[in-house]
DNA sequence: ATAAAAACGCAATTTAGTTGCGTTTTTATT
DNA sequence: AATAAAAACGCAACTAAATTGCGTTTTTAT
């Protein structure tokens, strides 16, 4: 809980209850999460909002990144590495399930590193693969 | 233009002058279209249900392909590998550039073709570089 | 203690996409 | 060519997600 009210000051973000306890759940959850399941696990006592302009000021901090959604969602996982105000630094792909939602980090797939092709100037690449996940295969 | 009513006929979708149109629009653009970029190319002469509902059937047949886009929005790509009604084979890399907005096939970049890792088993893997497009690099 | 800045909540609005339904067009069959 | 069924169309209404405006509250820095 400490960690999560250092990072807020580190990253110029007040400390207010809601921004320490978001910030708290996306540490505990480790998994990405949509603007109606936060407001689900606080029983919808805060504004949509505030939610998404806490998610916006996360994200612009570096704290936070969208990853793809498959119908159109505004979803987020933490950062688990270098990130910071201008850009994430994600090397390895993501895997989401299609049963359980989760967004699990694959570490042993690595993202091409160029970064430049047929013209191209690319300044970040993401790889994301979908299926089923552990779990979700022996049930 | 022949070739279009031959593929709509070949695809049992119905040759209507729209759809002959919008076909053929893709074919020719080779780029990525979002349904507002369409509604602007027919001047809004027609309604905006039917460009989706054209969009739907004729990925459902195979003719074209969903990309992603960073602003949630639906955007669509012209096949030009093997897709069918039952299945899209898009083993390519997708650009979306930050200036313009624009989605870009990378034909030149094949995604991994793994089906399970860690555990994971793996149904569809998609690959996105972001930047800047040559475009918008020498403007 | 206090003033400025940041964050908040509510209401209203915008945006993207969907659904229902009656009309028109296309296609297949005679 | 006539025609009936199927497909496609356009309009209106609707839903869902996200955004904007603005006055109030909370946090932060002095």
């Amino acid at each position: 809980m400490k960690d999560v009210k250092k990072i807020l000051s580190k990253s110029g973000l007040n400390k207010t209850k809601f921004r320490v306890n978001l910030l708290a759940f996306f540490y505990s959850s480790k998994k990405s999460l949509s603007i109606e399941e936060i407001l689900q696990n606080f029983n919808h006592s805060v504004d949509r909002v505030t939610v998404y302009r806490c998610l916006e000021s996360f994200e612009k901090k570096g704290l936070i990144h969208s990853v793809p959604d498959n119908n159109n969602l505004k979803r987020y996982s933490v950062c688990m590495e270098n990130c910071n105000t201008n850009a994430h630094h994600h090397n390895h792909g993501h895997f989401i399930c299609y049963s359980c939602d989760q967004t699990f980090c694959l570490d042993n797939v690595k993202t091409p590193e160029i970064t430049s092709i047929d013209g191209f100037m690319i300044k970040e690449i993401s790889l994301t693969a979908e299926g089923f996940c552990q779990n979700c295969i022996t049930q």
